[in-house]
DNA sequence: CCCTTAATTCCACTTAGTGGAAATGCGTAA
DNA sequence: TTACGCATTTCCACTAAGTGGAATTAAGGG
């Protein structure tokens, strides 16, 4: 009786958006085409629905149809809405500047991300490149959430029953070595507590560091830093935290004042 | 009897997907943030069903709930669909860099669009900005299709059927200077398939030509380079169609090796 | 504290969506 | 060319999922 079903008259939602969108989400970097087979196999919809749903989303203008391959691939669509969604972006918007100042001046990546699932997605990220001093900025990219200073910074940042939540989910998927990373996670999220920030290195030889930043009303965000081909000391990780908290103070002074 | 019924079994497709994508598109650049009342007013869906779908679309992590406003406003999420179609575009991925050393080169913005209903939207947009050689890239942003010389080149690019369907949509919005307009609009057609290339100034001081990419099994592109601060001139724009029209044949020549 | 305004939940109704099965279409090999 | 095999789309009977108007609840504002 009290059994919370699932889909009914309203409570919980509406089954065919919900899988719609789920086949959106089924093309990521990598995929760039899908058949409808792919999509019900990767999803796990009946064919005839996939079929169906991948209609509706041509007909509404999210996914191309590419003929001779039986196939589909995200629309142009997608990517006005997602330009949408960072000028509607407070946060980017009050830091953005302030964001490719900070890494010009410190000629250090910098980076703004929150949280999509179990996946961080950069905002933005400055990747500072000494030769011309050129800068590319990237959005949408994502990095996962366990593995990265971005992501433990921003398990620092949220309450504590969602990050627990979480962290049962990275133990789900991981198959190996899973003891010693939840371990590793936990020691950054205990660094942020202490120092304001954590440092990790994912990837070889480049140091990144994040901190959380955290705003009633609006998702928590995590801002960082990170260098490419060093190598990792703790006097360097301490150096960049420390322009990073400067950095993240001053931030959260302008997103204060609305 | 032959009545082709809208939502029924599945010719047409599925109402309820429809409907939340068109939320989705509720949002653009200005409105940042949306409650279920203005949604519904914009969509013209009854409140309830609004109410239904934009739980749904929280749960999908497509919108933030902003509580304290009572609204809604894009997640992360679809910034990182955006980026994975961005990535699978083969397009883009094939021509972007060589844009970015073409604006380098001739010292303009260089821009790749498509259609989204009728607006224009970025793929990628280069602004070449003379001081610090710095490069500005957007993505995703509109731009009306029946203004721009963007748009006009897609549309010398497309299928009669589907241009005169497009030229009429643009007769009903468009309260004022309508027969002007289109014809205009013609002329730049007309520009195009005479000299493969058409030039615009939608915007005060800024000069723009285009050209229609078409590809088979893929969507109409266009390419287009413009110049700012500049005072209109037919010199110029052949000058700068020239090497649009160099640029493009390059292009073509390496999208056409797969 | 009450009143206004807006969002959410209820609920009876039934249409819109479902998924298995059949049919169609497409590319390939013979 | 024809026949085969695979994948996608259409059909169709079934009914649960979605709908929207009305009632309810929640949130500021005076």
């Amino acid at each position: 009786m009290a059994q919370a079903r699932r889909y009914a008259g309203g409570v919980d939602g509406n089954r065919s958006l919900e899988r719609g969108i789920e086949i959106l989400r089924a093309f990521r970097p990598g995929v760039d085409t899908l058949g409808n087979g792919e999509i019900a196999e990767r999803t796990g919809l009946p064919r005839s629905t996939v079929s169906r749903l991948t209609r509706t989303l041509v007909n509404s203008g999210m996914l191309d149809e590419v003929r001779a391959e039986r196939a589909y691939r995200l629309a142009a669509s997608v990517i006005s809405i997602g330009h949408a969604m960072r000028t509607g972006s407070p946060v980017l918007n009050a830091i953005g500047p302030m964001m490719r100042a900070e890494s010009a001046k410190r000629r250090l990546n910098v980076g703004l991300a929150t949280a999509d699932r179990t996946m961080m997605v950069y905002l933005e990220s400055i990747r500072y490149s000494p030769r011309a001093a050129l800068r590319n900025v990237v959005a949408g990219q994502q990095v996962p959430m366990e593995l990265t200073s971005l992501g433990r910074a921003y398990l620092a940042g949220i309450a504590e029953t969602e990050r627990e939540r979480l962290l049962k989910l990275f133990k789900r998927r991981s198959t190996a070595a899973t003891k010693a990373l939840l371990a590793d996670v936990r020691r950054s999220i205990a660094s942020v507590e202490c120092d304001g920030y954590c440092a990790v290195s994912w990837q070889p030889a480049v140091l990144a560091v994040a901190t959380p930043i955290v705003l009633d009303g609006l998702p928590v965000y995590a801002l960082n830093m990170s260098l490419q081909n060093v190598d990792r000391s703790d006097a360097l990780a301490n150096e960049i935290g420390s322009y990073l908290n400067a950095f993240a103070a001053k931030c959260k002074e302008v997103l204060a004042s609305r």
